[in-house]
RNA sequence: GGCGCGGUACCCAAGUGGCUAAGGGAGAGGUCUGCAAAACCUCUAUCCGUCGGUUCGAGUCCGACCCGCGCCUCCA
């Protein structure tokens, strides 16, 4: 049984979709008014690990991410530059693809704007004007909070409790309450505005998820993702929009990741620690090496990255491709008497319990690390046949569906070592002027020119390729480039 | 002030009542090797922020305290 924390309740549940077998989840996406960040990178590798695991157990999953492509950002940056929204936010949202795909993280079913759901919000609106709880004040439309009585029950606050913030009323319009938040903002000078039945303007900032998830996945769905930072007000304010405006529960799991700070310190510009994506592949890591730190620390926990992780990350993910270069390397005609099926089966158990465990996400590597350490010495006795070697490399490969992070194993270069890297689909070719320089340098080896030799597997590793002598011949594997 | 999270080895990080406290990284010694790398073997927390308490038994439950951090209408 798949158990998650629901923030709605405070407490781990049994997870059990309202469709058998059907998932329907909901991510808080990207305002694109900026290129992503490592932190919003976080939220999004742990929503992928979330989806992978759910479709690894069986489950259909509908994953619908939202783009807020209008707010006040969007709008300000837009102004600033004098461009439209769309031309000024079109490079953020390409860019957002165009990372995630670098992390391997698989796309949504759907991916709606804002700006192409303003229909859609006008009618849950309506809906809520009809029903009382909104109401107009000098052309904008608000949300009348103290008529939903569960108003706080996401975030358990009490508003008489609650302070306002320092930056005191940002939204500049009058309200009947403080706590009251706009649905649709009265038109104002530079700035867009929507001809609609509710009258012009355009939408506030929480009515776009309340409607394109009930466009996409209807007014009562299972999971609904997001930061720690959108429980409140965000997602408290969706609750009660959408239950007011449907009179049905919304949803039924909320799982929130936790912050990304670092070097212990949250994430400024103004302190020189911001990073996105670019600046740490430009220090000539590997965009699965920052998936694996972005991964390995429990979603609800908060994540310090620092490059020393960053290093043990790519160590440790090393050691994955490593051992699926040994497995590769097994004979085709190996005999061998160990029983992996029961190290398999155990390693299975392992990384399926830890991850149905709230995702534990330590638990389950463990157990393919376990697996790996108990392996390595029956690899070292030739014990392990050919049939057994590739019995582990397809559990690597199924575990792998669900983490994503395999590095591509090490290969054969010449010798009588057997490569198999095709079988688990990683297949990678040498360049004929690098396979050139190690038939050069076994040459040399041969010839006892260890200097020349030595040379050239420097000048191989400063491209990127770490060669290694076996007693049964060479083998190379990829990694980041290397300064000299 | 309100709500919440965390303090486990040199670093990262599981474990939440009971055999010898997972796993990864780093380090030390050894095997193999022309050297290196990888892999293997051995070693590296009598102790889990502090102090009390409950219990036959506690990182694991209770209380107090100390420290670090997040949110409180921009924020993943």
């Amino acid at each position: 049984m798949i158990r998650f924390h629901n923030t709605l309740g405070g407490r781990t549940e049994d997870f059990v979709p309202m469709e058998p077998g059907r998932v329907r989840l909901y991510a808080c996406g990207p305002t694109v008014y900026d290129f992503p960040h490592i932190g919003n990178w976080r939220a999004n590798v742990f929503e992928d690990l979330l989806k992978r695991f759910l479709i690894y157990r069986g489950f259909q999953v509908v994953h619908v991410q939202n783009i807020t492509d209008v707010d006040d950002k969007t709008i300000k940056g837009a102004r600033a530059r004098g461009l439209s929204l769309d031309d000024y936010t079109r490079p953020y949202i390409e860019a957002f693809f165009a990372e995630r795909d670098a992390l391997n993280i698989r796309p949504a079913d759907h991916y709606p704007r804002a700006t192409g759901h303003i229909p859609e919000m006008v009618g849950i609106v309506k809906a809520l004007l009809d029903k009382g709880f909104a109401y107009r004040k000098d052309g904008s439309i608000y949300f009348a909070i103290d008529r939903f009585p569960a108003y706080g029950r996401l975030s358990r606050v009490n508003l008489e409790d609650r302070r306002p913030g320092s930056r005191g009323d940002a939204d500049e319009y009058e309200k009947e309450s403080v706590h009251d938040f706009a649905l649709w903002k009265a038109p104002k000078a530079d700035e867009p505005v929507w001809e609609t039945e509710i009258g012009p303007g355009r939408p506030g900032w929480h009515i776009e998820c309340s409607a394109m998830s009930a466009k996409y996945l209807g007014p009562s769905f299972d999971i609904h993702c997001g930061g720690v930072d959108n429980i409140f007000p965000h997602h408290e304010n969706e609750i009660a929009q959408s239950e007011a405006a449907n009179g049905v529960k919304f949803v039924n799991y909320w799982l929130h990741c936790h912050h990304l700070v670092v070097d212990g310190q949250k994430m400024a510009k103004s302190k020189g620690n911001f990073y996105r994506l670019a600046d740490i592949l430009a220090r000539g890591y590997d965009p699965l090496d920052v998936r694996v730190l972005l991964l390995s620390t429990h979603y609800r926990k908060m994540l310090n990255f620092t490059f020393e992780a960053l290093d043990q990350a790519v160590t440790a993910r090393r050691r994955i491709g490593d051992f699926l270069g040994e497995l590769g390397a097994v004979p085709a005609g190996a005999a061998g008497d160990a029983a992996v099926g029961p190290l398999v089966e155990a390693a299975r158990a392992g990384f399926v319990a830890g991850l149905e465990d709230d995702l534990n996400i330590a638990e389950a590597l463990a157990a393919l690390f376990t697996l790996i350490k108990s392996v390595n010495p029956l690899l070292v006795e030739g014990r392990v046949s050919r049939a057994g070697a590739d019995v582990l490399a397809a559990f690597v490969e199924e575990a792998d569906a669900v983490l994503g992070f395999k590095p591509s194993p090490t290969h054969k270069a010449s010798g009588r070592i057997d490569a198999r890297s095709e079988v688990m689909g990683t297949a990678e070719v040498l360049k004929a002027e690098d396979q050139a320089r190690i038939d050069e340098r076994q040459r040399a080896r041969a010839a006892k020119d260890f200097a020349r030799s030595d040379a050239i597997r420097r000048e191989l590793l400063e491209r990127g390729i770490i060669l290694e002598d076996t007693k049964d011949g060479v083998r190379w594997k990829r990694v980041a480039p290397q300064k000299p």
